[in-house]
DNA sequence: AATGAATGAGTTTTCATTCAT
DNA sequence: TATGAATGAAAACTCATTCAT
């Protein structure tokens, strides 16, 4: 159907407009998420630090699990962008170097938004929204094992599937676990020992 | 260790009367945890629950938060009961068999009240209580740190706190998500080679 | 003047609707004080004498206190203006006029609202008001000193502060008293008897 | 009726005990009071301060309001014991000394417990009580219309009810409003002249 | 008489959501 | 489409009072 070349700018302004709006009602709901908590992130108080009426953010999301969802949502999208690239990069090389490469990637994407990723994890009711969660975390998992099955002939372990579960879970908790809990305490050259340490473990196992 | 006064409990309730009292609310509030979720707990819900008055649920708990904390501490009581006895029969055993019994109590562990554990670790926003959660994790941690300390000869690794880190993170890990994400699909067959390769992961790594 | 955040009303209503909710919220308020006292003027009676949702009233005041503030703000601008007015009128005027005219208006002050003026008096605790209280008591001490010192030649006093708050104190508290405790009592004729009798009372002391 | 000498001391005893504890009640009201505030004077922490238990003051007071009237009374007692002795020493002095004498009384009672007064005067709702200060007000009136009366000689006014009422209406508005409210400003001197202006501004308007 | 655990009506307050303008 | 005033269910919490021990 023919558009009205006088229309047509104004929709595409309308639609830019409303994106930016989208936007920033997302940034507003990870800011105060991550500055305040969940329990501080009101739908009124989100409007109101995105610059928008609480009319506009019903517009445009259904309710404030709409709202965490979306943001929640965007963070795995950036995490899984990394992880993406990484497997993309490490597939055709040799096991130990994807490893660490793998555990190195696994660090820096916690390292994304630390605390955003420690708010998502710890103070959201995964209502609803769990499955999401679970289904970024198999998608993961799905990737990993897609290496260790196209690098079959280097691996050494009867099960592909619980290989690719014990080391992408051991793996994940390591870096979640430092990046959150210990990044106080560790430098740069603890960073460094642990990352060959982990890839030690996991490739240890794997061979 | 300290306790914000959110969080402390407001009498020590000697009698029997108000023992039995006290117990009923932690217990009605752990209930309702697993059954409807954090957000659903309210004082009212829990005091009738407990089948007794708002009014008394606040004659000993200052809030919803303390009642939550008495139910992490009592948790964290009965883990970390199991894991200090698994230590204790472990401690002259050697690296392999210890290791494969502490894989077990691991998940033993999670499997005391999984529906409370997974609970108390989704959707508790840690209001002041990540002490506590931390101060647990790092008693388990430094409690595997001093068994490989006493079996220094068995293990070849540089650093022994990274090690025990590495190790314990990754069981701890392995066990939360077999237990919690994983049941419906892991067999009994299944958990016993998810033992042995997590057993192998680890012995692999130190020796 | 400063205002604790407790007492400072929440927004500055400016559109029609708001101002609309917001006056009744204050006469509500001042009709359930006067009626009922102020112990029964809980928020949500508040609310509903106003005919307004309990949160349309936290929208616009921060708690009950703001309430009782804006009240008090409200009566002190209404007996401020009367007050003012006469001094104004009486600046010029000979001394027997003048404290024979201010008598009188003190009366008229407390019979604006008599029985408002007495809740107000004698029940509202004083949190954080006393200043404003204060201040306006203040005010009308330091209009009726400006009025002596205009006609220090008539006077006959030493010290013209303390002349000031001796016949300012004295004027206030009999006609409240008279007003507020004992207008059952007092005819018309009694009444002016009582201004002829306080008027003699001041000036007999100043010249 | 005779009673049984056995029985007596223990009755005593126990009389002296009951008169101990509602003594501590009381105190403990009046010292929450003047502490805290009427709102914060609840009879739980009045229990508590007096070291009685709940169930006993309900023993002893049908409710929080008694427990209020009493410290009411206990303080009026003590200012009327004040003000009787006054207006009888001063029966047989001439207008100006009694005068004097009787504002310097007023400015002592209102020390009596200045901060007590305060809370009295300015915070009780004063549910059903209102009759006992009014009460006491009216004791205190008669006591100084009835000295007037037996100095009708010196006294040149025509309504003696009325000027009694101005007078001693003049003379606690002052002694109230500068010990309560302008302690701080004025020093042992300024009550000096304040005594003396006040006398002036009395005696002036009698004779 | 004394105790203090228990009660529950009543209060303050928040916040997701609607809807007239 | 945007606005923000209005809503009211529901949550947290207090406190005067009762009553079994």
């Amino acid at each position: 159907m023919a558009r009205s070349p006088l229309t047509e700018p104004r929709k595409h302004a309308a639609q830019k407009r409303s994106r930016a709006t989208v936007d920033a009602l997302i940034e507003a709901t990870a800011r105060i998420l991550v500055t305040e908590g969940f329990e501080k992130a009101s739908t009124n108080r989100i409007a109101e630090t995105a610059g928008v009426s609480i009319g506009s953010l019903y517009q445009y999301f259904p309710g404030k699990e709409a709202l965490v969802a979306a943001v929640i949502d965007r963070h795995h999208q950036e995490v899984m962008q990394v992880v993406r690239t990484a497997l993309a990069e490490v597939a055709s090389q040799p096991l130990e170097k994807a490893v660490r490469k793998l555990v190195a990637v696994a660090i820096e994407a916690h390292r994304i938004d630390p605390k955003l990723h420690r708010v998502l994890t710890e103070q959201i009711p995964r209502t609803g929204r769990l499955e999401n969660v679970e289904a970024f975390n198999r998608e993961a998992l799905a990737l990993f094992r897609n290496y260790l099955e196209q690098h079959r002939d280097e691996v050494r372990v009867a099960d592909l599937d619980l290989a690719a579960f014990l080391c992408a879970t051991a793996i994940e908790a390591v870096a979640h676990t430092a990046v959150l809990y210990r990044s106080d305490e560790l430098t740069d050259a603890a960073f460094a020992a642990l990352v060959d340490e982990a890839t030690r473990l996991v490739v240890g196992y794997l061979k």
